[in-house]
DNA sequence: ATGTATGCAAAACATTTGCACCTGG
DNA sequence: CCAGGTGCAAATGTTTTGCATACAT
């Protein structure tokens, strides 16, 4: 239940952020912008604005429920976090975002840390590619 | 010589474009962003606009002369792009950057990549943490 | 009731672009 | 000389914020 997820991290239940906590469960896969969210909202009927979008996805960032990533071109996208990291393998040219996980690939990034004197607080591996072995539904929207 | 750095990728030798590659070679551990180098340019009194240093950077990128980043918090730098690939770690608290390659990640990589049939265009690995066993020489600026 | 959340519009950034002028080859 | 580069200011796109109103508790 969302109004239970919602009070375990202190924060009001109220109809935006119900809404917005449904979007991005329904959708466990994807990556969306703030605009996509908006869109999203605005499509299943709801009228709540962008600016409230981009405030509910900040403190469900703040709150960790919702993690934020940086990829190239411009927005942030917003994912569920479900607690179990996870890095991405994003196509430029279709956008289609997968996500893996590599122990091997965690294991040497602490040693590394260590070995710099840093303590790790997060990290973020984004390997950039073009998808076309596999059939991408993105790729008819172009032309 | 800076000249033919720039005739090497086909571009037409000019002020700006020399100045701009000189403040990134002469501060080659550093991570500038588009605003830092036109502060620099400013101080060494140089009259170039911040509009020219965005295309003269965006230009390198594409000649391949320089790298851009999207670290977190909001602009982009950018380095010299000496060919050789590394990855980042970056110090949350003050900001400092330290460069490192990993044989064992890079190759993990790949075969990632492949396992999930993308071809690789390029990847992007930062570490965040805070550099706080060293005595880091930003620490003192909040104050 | 009351403090917090929301919606809207305006502001704040980072970055890009249009255009008249200047400069390198 | 002429294509291309530059400076400035204005435009763009994304995200944040101020303020009056609405809502959850």
């Amino acid at each position: 239940m969302k109004n239970k997820e919602l009070r375990k991290v202190g924060l009001k239940v109220t109809i935006p952020r119900i809404k917005i906590l449904g979007i991005l469960e329904s959708n466990p896969n994807l990556h969306l912008t703030a605009e996509e969210v908006y869109r999203a909202l605005l499509e299943s009927g709801e009228d709540i604005g962008l600016a409230t979008v981009y405030r509910v996805l900040t403190q469900f960032e703040t709150a960790g429920l919702v993690k934020r990533h940086n990829f190239e071109g411009g927005s942030a996208v917003f994912e569920l976090d479900d607690g179990a990291h996870h890095d991405h393998i994003v196509c430029l040219e279709c956008g289609h975002v997968e996500e893996f996980v590599d122990d091997v690939i965690e294991n040497r990034q602490k040693a590394i840390a260590d070995q710099h004197g840093y303590k790790i607080t997060d990290h973020s591996l984004i390997i950039y590619g073009s998808c076309s072995r596999h059939e991408c539904p993105h790729r008819n929207e172009e032309g």
